[in-house]
RNA sequence: GGAGGCGUCGCAUAGCUCGGUCUAGUGCGCGUCACUGCUAAUGACGUUGGGUGUAAAAGCCCUCGAGGGUUCGAAUCCCUCCGCCUCCGCCA
């Protein structure tokens, strides 16, 4: 959520940032409109009840025989300040359904445009693999090696499911390590969060209510299944007041992921690049508003570096305005090149989310004269399974095996994947 | 799942019986100042968060787990929900 408070000092400062992503002036000039009609009823109530306490006082101090006079007299005040609450929850309702559609103010370098195509590209790593055969994608080495079966999996929960079997338990739990390792050295302290969350979390994030229809709820409990640990990580800290020494705060989390995928039929069908259930090393961090955009890059590194590391290829786009999530004011995608697939697919995503979810987690920081909105980033330190075809499609061999990139062997045990 | 108890301004507590002087008291912690070779001790003042307001302030409103209700008036009475604790049942 934008901060209306700045927004109403100075409107124009929103206008053109925010036109960028689509915004009309005039759904601005009708949340100020609002907002100052609210603001007018809001005065009139409060001095009401102000009265009414000043009566009420006397009341209280009055005599018993005094009393029932002036109880007669005070009548009407709450039934007045009824009449003007109500008048303005109707116009607050309004207002926050307004207020909800507006997108975070995007950063003045991030590109224009609203579809992939107009990313630009920051930076390249590795180098291209190359092979002197056809190379398999990662359906084909995956069933190959016998790691894979998806087959299996329709039949037990339906499409866009998957057994992982034998190598690939193991390369996966490397991955995690290794991934959770590096980010560990980098401060951020390891997490297994409840991969359930009630809704607060969900709309603290901005999941909600906007991404509703790709979200699996549980109604018998009022209950959701998070998409990421971005959700519960964010929820920690709901309502609260960090002391300026303890930021940044820097978490790692580790979780189950689950997406309904809902609208995505026919896009990515083949394996397991989009799924359901999946796992993921999400980073976070909670950061002082002058620190997030140095933080950004610093998390967007972190990510080119620990797939390098693995030794892949890709390249680091900066997200254009009209793409980015509602809650992010730049976002880097890491795409990685994918072999089986001639090309370059989006593995790992880094987002400066700035004061947008902070401000709605309620999230502040004290400062020398009261509180302030802090900043909040997320980041992709491994998505397991993407990062798997990665491996599988970038190590293969012309004998079907599957090199382990050596930051992996010691958390494997072993250098390459062989079919059984 | 069943029975009972509890939730107060950083922490610990008072207040709820019997609604009004609670504009929420006290201790600890924290901050500023005074006294002071230094430290300690002592004293004074301040110290929830949010909103509104303003050049800045003052002022005003809300906030006693959350939301409703009763009432001229709710921390206090009633209802619903959430959370914690104890006991029983079940369980990796």
């Amino acid at each position: 959520m934008i901060d209306l408070k700045a927004l109403r000092a100075d409107p124009d400062a929103f206008r053109g940032p925010l036109a960028r992503r689509g915004v009309a002036s005039a759904t601005i000039d009708e949340l100020l409109g609002i907002d100052e009609q609210r603001r007018g009823l809001m005065t009139q109530a409060q001095d009401l009840r102000a009265e009414q306490k000043q009566f009420g006082r006397r009341i209280g101090q009055a005599s018993p025989e005094e009393r029932p006079a002036l109880i007669a007299e005070s009548g009407t005040f709450s039934a007045r300040i009824e009449a003007l609450e109500t008048e303005e929850s109707v116009l607050e309702a309004r207002q926050t359904e307004i207020l909800l559609t507006i997108p975070n103010v995007p950063h003045p370098s991030a590109p224009d445009g609203s579809a992939d195509s107009d990313a630009v590209e920051v930076e390249q790593f590795g180098t291209k693999p190359t092979f002197d055969f056809d190379p398999l994608d990662h359906v084909a080495l995956g069933e190959a090696l016998g790691i894979l079966d998806i087959e299996r999996a329709v039949k037990v929960s339906g499409s866009r499911f998957a057994f992982l079997l034998g190598d690939a338990v193991f390369l996966e739990f490397a991955l995690v390590r290794y991934a959770m390792d590096t980010i560990a050295a980098a401060g951020h302290t390891p997490v297994i969060p409840p991969v359930l969350t009630r809704d607060e979390a969900l709309f603290g994030t901005a999941f909600l209510p906007g991404s509703a229809d790709q979200i699996y709820k549980l109604p018998e409990d009022d209950l959701y299944l998070v998409g990421t640990a971005e959700v519960p990580l964010a929820g920690m800290h709901i309502d609260e007041i960090f002391e300026a020494d303890q930021l940044p705060l820097r978490y790692g989390g580790f979780s189950t992921c689950f997406r309904r995928e809902a609208g995505t039929y026919g896009k990515d069908t083949s394996g397991i690049f989009r799924v359901h259930q999946f796992d993921k090393v999400e980073m976070f961090s909670w950061v002082r508003p002058e620190d997030s955009w140095d933080e950004h890059v610093r998390l967007k590194d972190l990510e080119r570096d620990i797939l390098s590391g693995l030794g892949l290829h890709g390249r680091v786009v900066d997200i254009a305005v009209g793409d980015l999530g509602d809650s992010a004011a730049r976002k880097y995608d890491t795409e990685v090149w994918l072999p089986g697939q001639q090309q370059y697919r989006e593995l790992t995503s880094a987002s400066n989310c700035t004061d947008y979810q902070a401000r709605r987690l309620k999230a502040r920081y004290r400062t020398s004269d009261g509180t302030e909105t802090v900043h909040t980033l997320n980041g992709t330190a491994c998505a397991v399974g993407r990062t798997i075809i990665a491996v599988l499609e970038t190590h293969q061999q012309a004998d079907g095996s599957v090199l382990v990139p050596e930051v992996l062997q010691p958390y494997m045990g072993k250098e390459r994947m062989v079919p059984a």
